[in-house]
DNA sequence: GAGTACCA
DNA sequence: GCAG
């Protein structure tokens, strides 16, 4: 099941938007690569929380500790976003991980499913802020048919049930759709149980 | 042919 | 430009 529980007003994204900042001067942007071809992806991210996502060439998609290029670690999930979790995720643990994707001018990304995490009953929670993002989601095998929703800023969006395995990806965004970062883009916020049991 | 968070 |  995928829904859109609710929106963020503006004062609470500008408020979120410091605590990601906040992340950010602590835990810097990196580009991430592809597993074996060692690609660099669009995206840049960064993580909060106990684990964060990570891929290199070397290593592959996994969740770690630690930042790739820091080495120290993740800093804290962010209050605000806990408490969206218990209102939201129904439930009964909280996400051990906070991905943060910051997409740029002409960032994507490809349809791929959100499989590298050992607790699958756990939804994958996404908060999107800044420009318009072009986000497409299908089924969980590749052929399956794909449809396009536009996540704009503010919108709380969840992959749950049925569809926690789903493939989505983001097809593009839309430049100048909002003023939220003066710098332009869009920053997209997952949160996600990573382990089993709490 | 499998796999594909890239690229075409 | 956009769709798939």
């Amino acid at each position: 099941m995928t829904y859109y529980p609710q929106q963020l007003d503006p004062g609470a994204q500008s408020i979120l938007l410091g605590e990601i900042r906040r992340i950010i001067a602590q835990a810097p942007l990196y580009t991430p690569t592809m597993p074996r071809s060692g690609k660099p992806m669009s995206v840049r991210m960064t993580n909060a929380g106990p684990l964060g996502w990570v891929t290199d060439k070397e290593r592959g998609y996994r969740y770690q500790t630690t930042h790739p290029v820091t080495g120290e670690p993740w800093p804290a999930i962010p209050p605000m976003l806990l408490a969206l979790w218990n209102e939201v995720a129904g439930y009964p643990h909280p996400p051990e991980a906070c991905l943060i994707n910051y997409y740029g001018g002409a960032a994507k990304m490809g349809l791929h499913q959100d499989r590298d995490e050992a607790d699958f009953d756990a939804p994958v929670l996404s908060v999107s802020l800044g420009d318009t993002g072009i986000f497409r989601v299908g089924g969980t095998t590749r052929k399956s048919p794909t449809q396009k929703f536009e996540l704009k800023s503010g919108d709380v969006f969840v992959l749950g049930g049925e569809d926690r395995l789903a493939f989505h990806g983001i097809d593009r965004v839309l430049p100048g759709t909002s003023n939220l970062l003066d710098e332009g883009g869009r920053f997209n916020l997952t949160l996600r149980r990573v382990t089993r049991l709490g």
